[in-house]
DNA sequence: CAATCGTGGGG
DNA sequence: TCCCCAAGATT
C-alpha cells in the first residue's frame, strides 16, 4: 500500500469524513460513559488520567470510586497518599497515581483550586501530555485541540490509507496534523468525542465496516486493507525476571516495605524480595536469607513454600516463588514495617502479591 | 529518542 | 498459550 493516498486532510475527502462523523455522532453514536458530557475540568482530568493506556471498561469503576471518594480536587489533594494508591491499586502504571496526587496539590495550592484553562498551562501539569491536554481543553472548554490517541491513529490511517508507522516520528507528525486539520471550527468537543467513540465502536482493531457511514469513501476498505492498518513498526522486548518473596510473619504481623523508584510498582508494598537470574529452590532462598539478613533455621518455621505465580507485564515476564515463614521473635529489619494482619487491606500491592496475600490470609481482613 | 512503566480482555 | 493493544507520559 502506498504510504499516503492523501496528504492534505483538509481536502474534500477529509471534510466529507468530518461531516459524516459529526452526523454519525448526533444520530447513531450510543456510547454511554460516566464522564461523557462532563463539564467539570477536575472530573475530566481525573477520567483522562485513569484512561491513559486503559480500556474504558477497566477504568469505569475506578472513575466512579475516585469521584465518590474525592468529589473535589481539594479533597484529593488533602488525602493521605497511601489511600489514593489503595484506590488506584490494580489499575497499573502507578506513576499516574503519583502525578495525580502532585497535580491535585499544585492546582489546590498554586491555582487556588481552579483548574487551569489554557492549553499550555494544562500541558504543564504532571502526568498530562499532548493527548490529555487536548482532551481536557476540548471537553471542558471546547478549545480547538485535536486529540491523538490509539483510536485516532487507527481511524485516520484507514480513512486516508496511510501506512506510516504510528510509532515513528514521521507517522505521529502526519496523524497529528491530519487530526488537527480535520477539526471543524467551534466543534472541538463533539469532534474529539466522536472520533474516539467511532474508533472504539465501529473502526475497531477488527472493524465493523458493514456498519460504517464512511465505508464507500474509506481508502483502507476500498483496497481491502483494513486489517493492515494502522502500521506499527516496533515490538517491545520482554525481559524475564525471577522474584522470590519471603513473607516473614511474627504473630499477627507481617514484614512489608514499599518498593522504591527505578523499577516496576514504585510505592506499592511487598514482602522481603530476592531477585535472581533464574528460579531458585527453597534451600537457596533460605541460604540467602541467612547470608544477607542473618536469619537462621532456628529463627523460623516454614508455613508454606508451594505457592508460585507468573505475571506478564507489557515489557516484562515475572516469575514468582512465595515462601511464608513464621518467626518466633520479631527481628529488626531496616526499611520494613511490621504490619498487623487486620491492616493489610489498607496497603496497595502489586496484583500478584496482593492475590497471594489474600489467598494466604483469607479470613483476616 | 528508545526504553520504561501494569493490567485485563479478545482473537 | 501467545500476541495484540487499550482515551499515553516520562526520561
Amino acid at each position: 500500500m502506498k504510504e499516503t493516498l492523501e496528504t492534505r486532510a483538509d481536502s474534500a475527502h477529509g471534510r466529507r469524513f468530518t461531516a459524516g462523523l459529526l452526523h454519525w455522532n448526533a444520530t447513531a453514536n450510543d456510547r454511554p460513559m460516566p464522564w461523557k458530557g462532563e463539564t467539570d475540568p477536575y472530573r475530566i482530568w481525573l477520567s483522562e488520567i485513569i484512561l491513559q493506556q486503559t480500556r474504558v471498561e477497566q477504568g469505569w469503576g475506578y472513575y466512579e470510586r475516585f469521584v465518590a471518594a474525592f468529589p473535589t480536587v481539594q479533597e484529593l489533594a488533602a488525602a493521605p497518599e497511601q489511600s489514593v494508591f489503595k484506590l488506584w491499586e490494580g489499575l497499573g502504571y502507578y506513576s499516574r497515581c503519583r502525578n495525580l496526587i502532585a497535580t491535585a496539590r499544585i492546582i489546590t495550592e498554586q491555582y487556588g483550586g481552579v483548574f487551569p484553562q489554557q492549553y499550555d498551562d494544562i500541558l504543564a501539569l504532571k502526568g498530562v501530555g499532548p493527548y490529555t491536554a487536548a482532551a481536557i481543553a476540548s471537553f471542558a472548554y471546547n478549545a480547538p485541540y485535536a486529540v491523538l490517541d490509539g483510536n485516532v491513529f487507527r481511524v485516520l490511517s484507514r480513512i486516508f490509507g496511510c501506512a506510516l508507522p504510528i510509532d515513528s516520528t514521521e507517522g505521529r507528525k502526519f496523524f497529528a496534523q491530519a487530526a488537527q486539520e480535520l477539526l471543524p471550527v467551534g466543534e472541538a468537543r463533539a469532534y474529539n468525542q466522536a472520533l474516539m467513540d467511532f474508533g472504539a465502536t465501529v473502526c475497531k482493531p477488527l472493524p465493523a465496516c458493514a456498519a460504517c457511514f464512511f465505508q464507500h469513501d474509506c481508502a483502507a476498505f476500498r483496497h481491502g486493507r483494513q486489517g493492515e492498518l494502522p502500521v506499527k513498526a516496533k515490538k517491545t522486548a520482554v525481559r524475564e525476571r525471577f522474584f522470590q518473596y519471603v513473607l516473614l510473619q511474627h504473630e499477627n504481623t507481617l514484614a512489608l516495605h514499599p518498593r522504591g523508584p527505578g523499577d516496576v510498582w514504585e510505592s506499592l508494598w511487598e514482602p522481603l524480595l530476592f531477585e535472581a537470574g533464574r528460579e531458585r529452590d527453597k534451600e537457596a532462598i533460605l541460604r540467602a536469607l541467612n547470608e544477607e539478613y542473618g536469619i537462621r533455621k532456628e529463627d523460623y518455621t516454614i508455613e508454606s513454600a508451594a505457592a508460585k505465580g507468573r505475571q506478564r507485564l507489557s515489557h516484562q515476564l515475572i516469575h514468582f516463588n512465595f515462601l511464608h515463614l513464621g518467626l518466633a521473635r520479631r527481628l529488626e529489619l531496616p526499611g520494613f514495617d511490621w504490619v498487623p494482619l487486620d491492616k493489610i487491606d489498607d496497603y496497595p500491592f502489586p496484583k500478584t502479591v496482593g492475590a497471594w496475600l489474600k489467598a494466604t490470609f483469607a479470613g483476616f481482613g
